[in-house]
RNA sequence: GGGACUUUAGCUCAGUUGGGAGAGCAUCGCCCUUACAAGGCGAGGGUCAGUGGUUCGAGCCCACUAAGUCCCACCA
């Protein structure tokens, strides 16, 4: 073996190895384990919280498939609508090309073959994190499979009526020019104005001042050309009078009546609320209950149109209206128009005045342009009868949130949903089954030749399809049951349906979890999985969010293979939304990454996510503790080169039998802890807490294992006094553990365990072609015995307390110590008649003795270790002085755990109240502690009279 | 406006029926001891955000306060 631990010279070989082999099939004899991926964007790429989600999932696959469960882990890619066809459409700019300069089946062609070159670059980046899916079941959302399930889906729920087609006010996002979900709208606190219009009233009325306008205050003046009504407060005695009259809406001249509504808040504004149903949420609500008409002033990139359009509510347009718009506006974008309304009514004396004004504006999380609410037609699903039995599985158990409190947040959304809208304006994804006659009639159906078969319609009827696609989520709620073949009743419905696990992140909840919950019960009757554990959201080291303009973001392989500075510059200042960024982000960047970044290996990564993953809901990655796990790699590089250097070649007892092999109490100490570990591995993993089962491995193989096992067998292996069978016994052991421990690492780093695992396999009886397909180890309560466990706490503490002793006197570890045990019992006899070896290794002893009552005790230092007193003779050795600070700060700490349990014991509520083995526990402390008061004491004594 | 979460060592975080405040990293000291200097051994460091309550006993339970984060929501 190498000297050195070096990921790159294993990792690729080995996933190599195991793919051409065909270990990450799905399969396996017990019960089905399956986790479903959350379908990355065919065409991005993975960052750090899919590394992370990617560990967990991997090691939950690993983890199962070795403990023989029929497991798969389903992966595969979604379509992505918006995302891909914003890329794909950016590409074409650069080329000085648009879209609408190729057909609509040009385009999608495009998309396609982009999606072919670039969607190999997750599946690429999935093996450096050592994923292990079954790939041979990779799955796409457009897949032909898929797609008819869409199709079946859509056609089932539109014949119950659960998804319906109406004219409504949507978001619309001018920028894509297609409707987008309430989900896809993000609002946010953004500086404005409120501007304060006059509006004439009509007819020569007055109000209550003697005015003959009322004032309405707007955030959004252009669309008064819009205005339906203008809104005051029923309690508002101001505009009583004024209640039925109405005004002159300037610009457009059109006479629009002054209405009361509960929704205007008399206190806010100025109490008047021009009221725009065509363009607004709340005001499309109150337009509603007072039939007023809807009036659209925009064209689909929300420009004023030359024409206004209006509509009743049941979408019918409407006549005897005068929709005409002044012609200086027409053709102007909705900021363009802004301007020019405020400038006009400037002009007129009608505006009032002008205040700063902080509102909520909703932009599209893709496009980040303002949404605009618009009259269009689209579709819709129902969600009152899908939401129902999604949130009994939840409140039943049948589903359960991990951490449990999600389940909050679900509710929350659920007992509020809103009517789902499907249809997009764009060209790439599922186009609606649908078909429209030349008079409007829908009928949807599997194709054009299906629908007229069954509606026997003629072929001079012409039909032509809905040009619109489905929102991309519509499929992925599909995908627990679509990627096992549904509607087809096959196998793997039986076996992976509902799937175990669902590891993902609280930001997609509604979007995804939610709608797979319903979709899924809805289909099949079944929940999609029975757990969802929701992972915290990683952030940067600071704590911010990790994104492209802040100009923090990091690549996981970046952190595998590592990356010198410039190249890390690069990479974050090109292509930024703003490159008025760069400068800065090139300047933190630099700062925190003067070397760039170190290679640190797929398994330290991997490490450091379980380790990370607390129930914490924000992680903040620190590139500290990757280096640490990096450093633990090689930590278990080197026991192995150690563990092998000295059992290669050598009887290690491999066909175990007890005669030729003694085990030593170290020996028979580490398989007890292996097999503690193996149980806290386990129940950790279960309940997701891959930080507490990461920790509990680090534990047993850094500390229990290399740091106190590998030095206790070095006296059994070097000494000449040990036996060949307890040599046996301990190379046995050595090799064995670690072969074993592999296995317990094995599905959290899978590269080095695999690597340790193959050169360590053939000295023990263990066979199996691959680590992965080797079985997981099993917990054996037997090899678990307290009486060793005292014993090697016994080793532990005499040998701690000399190193103690030497830490604090500055006593070189190379200089060899005496020991004397004073106040002895027949216990310590026995142990240091045993033992003496391992004391004398591992501590560096020169000699080691029981101080007879009699004996005249030499000037010591002292460690105490229950009653026993472990002295060193420090003649010649120490200077006295700091031997008495050390024994004054020991006892002082003594001193005040004995006032705490004395002060304790005194009140008599406590003896009285407390249960009795917790007033016992707490005498016998203080009577420890007075003990070992009393001995350092004397310790401090002899020392003074030297 | 409604809801969720966070506050423990310099930093990042554990702390599971309320009964001895922990880990990793960082810091300091001693060591190139033949697996590992990407290392070993040892040490220092905390009014558990604040106040009050329940209790014999609170980091943990309850109430309030403060600071911070996030989600949902129609205030022009």
């Amino acid at each position: 073996m190498d000297t050195a631990y070096n990921p790159e010279n294993i990792e690729k070989k080995w996933y190599q190895k195991w793919e051409a082999d065909g270990h990450f099939k799905s399969g396996g004899k017990g019960d089905p384990y399956c986790i479903l991926i959350p379908p990355p964007n065919v065409t991005g790429s993975l960052h750090m919280g899919h590394a992370f989600q990617h560990t967990i999932m991997d090691t939950l696959t690993r983890f199962h498939r070795m403990k023989g469960d029929n497991t798969l882990w389903q992966c595969g890619s979604d379509h992505a609508g918006i995302a891909t066809q914003m890329v794909v459409e950016r590409q074409l700019n650069a080329q000085g090309k648009k879209r609408t300069d190729f057909t609509r089946e040009e385009f999608i062609d495009k998309v396609w073959q982009w999606k072919e070159t670039s969607g190999g670059t997750i599946s690429e980046q999935m093996r450096r994190l050592g994923d292990s899916p079954d790939w041979d079941r990779e799955a796409f959302t457009m897949d032909e499979n898929l797609s008819k399930a869409v199709q079946q889906v859509f056609i089932q729920l539109y014949q119950d009526k659960t998804i319906y087609r109406g004219k409504r006010l949507v978001n619309w996002d001018p920028k894509f020019q297609s409707a987008i979900s309430d989900l896809e709208v993000e609002n946010h606190d953004e500086k404005g104005f409120m501007w304060h219009f006059k509006y004439p009233l009509a007819d020569g009325v007055k109000t209550a001042e003697g005015n003959d306008y009322l004032i309405v205050a707007t955030t959004r003046p252009e669309t008064m050309l819009g205005d339906s009504a203008v809104a005051v407060d029923p309690k508002d005695e101001r505009y009583q009078d004024l209640i039925g009259k109405f005004v002159d809406l300037p610009l457009v001249n059109r006479r629009i009546p002054i209405i009361a509504d509960d929704y205007v808040d008399m206190e806010f504004g100025t109490g008047c609320v021009k009221i725009t149903p065509a363009h607004d949420f709340n005001d499309y609500e109150v337009g509603k209950r007072h039939n007023l008409p809807l009036i659209n002033i925009f064209d689909p990139t929300a420009k004023i149109l030359a024409h206004a359009e209006a509509f009743e509510y049941n979408g019918t347009p409407l006549e005897g209206i005068d929709c005409s718009l002044p012609a200086e506006f027409a053709g102007e974008d909705r900021f363009e128009a802004r301007k020019s309304i405020v400038q006009a009514f400037d002009q007129l004396g009608l505006l009032e005045k002008v205040e700063d004004h902080k509102l909520i504006v909703p932009r599209g999380d893709r496009s980040n342009d303002i949404i605009e609410p618009l009259l269009t037609d689209q579709w819709y699903v129902a969600t009152d009868s899908l939401a129902k039995p999604a949130i009994d599985a939840v409140k039943s158990g049948e589903i359960k949130f991990v951490p449990e409190n999600w389940d909050k947040t679900y509710y929350h959304w659920m007992d509020n949903i809103q009517d789902w809208c499907i249809s997009r304006q764009l060209w790439w994804g599922h186009r609606i089954p649908a078909w429209y006659d030349q008079d409007g009639n829908v009928f949807v159906g599997e194709s054009e030749q299906q629908i007229r078969e069954k509606n026997n319609l003629s072929d001079e009827i012409q039909l032509t399809q809905d040009e619109d696609v489905l929102d991309t989520w519509f499929s992925s709620a599909l995908w627990p049951f679509a990627t096992m073949g549904w509607p087809d009743e096959t196998q793997e419905l039986k076996d992976y349906l509902p799937s175990s696990v669902l590891v993902t992140g609280f930001d997609i909840i509604f979007f995804w979890v939610a709608r797979m919950i319903m979709m899924t019960l809805k289909f099949t009757g079944k929940v999609p999985f029975k757990e969802i554990y929701i992972t915290g959201l990683i952030r940067d080291e600071n704590g911010d969010k990790m994104s492209k303009s802040k100009g923090n973001v990091l690549d996981p392989i970046d952190l595998i293979d590592g990356i010198d500075i410039e190249s890390l510059v690069a990479k974050r200042t090109t292509g930024l939304m703003n490159p008025k960024d760069a400068p800065k982000i090139e300047k933190a960047t630099r700062k925190q990454f003067a070397n760039g970044i170190g290679s640190y290996g797929t398994d330290a990564l991997r490490m450091t996510f379980c380790a990370l993953a607390s129930t914490s809901r924000d992680i903040n990655f620190d590139l500290g503790r990757v280096e640490g796990y990096k450093n633990y790699c090689n930590k278990l590089w080197n026991a192995a080169r150690y563990v092998l250097m000295n059992t290669e070649g050598k009887d290690c007892g491999a066909n175990n039998q007890a005669e030729d092999m003694q085990l030593s109490v170290a020996d028979r100490w580490i398989i007890g802890r292996f097999n503690q570990t193996v149980q806290t591995f386990e129940k950790h993993t279960n309940e997701y807490r891959f930080d507490l089962a990461t920790q509990a491995l680090f534990q047993f193989s850094k500390n229990d294992y290399c740091d106190w096992y590998l030095e206790l067998s070095k006296p059994v292996l070097t000494s000449e006094s040990s036996s060949e069978a307890e040599k046996i016994g301990t190379r046995h052991t050595l090799v064995n553990i670690l072969e074993s421990m592999m296995r317990l690492l094995h599905p959290m780093i899978p590269f080095i365990t695999e690597e340790i695992w193959q050169k360590v396999k053939p000295m023990t009886a263990v066979s199996a072609e691959s680590i992965m397909v080797a079985p997981f180890p099993e917990f054996n309560q037997d090899s678990v015995d307290e009486k060793v466990i005292n014993d090697l706490t016994w080793i532990q503490n005499i040998i701690t307390g000399v190193r103690n002793i030497r830490g604090e006197l500055n006593i070189s570890p190379s200089k060899p110590v005496s020991v004397l045990l004073k106040n002895w019992d027949q216990e310590d006899q026995r142990c240091l008649d045993s033992y003496k070896p391992f004391l004398s290794s591992l501590a560096k002893l020169e000699s080691i003795q029981l101080l007879e009552g009699s004996a005249e005790i030499p000037a010591s230092s002292t460690a105490l270790f229950n009653h026993l007193e472990i002295l060193v003779p420090v003649a010649g050795l120490i200077d006295v002085e700091a031997e008495l600070s050390r024994l004054d700060k020991e006892i002082s700490k003594l001193e005040n755990e004995k006032g705490r349990l004395f002060g304790k014991l005194s009140n008599k509520r406590f003896v009285d109240n407390a249960p009795v083995a917790i007033v016992a526990k707490e005498k016998e402390k203080l009577v420890a502690a007075e003990a070992a008061l009393e001995k350092l004491a004397q310790q401090k004594l002899e020392l003074q009279s030297m």
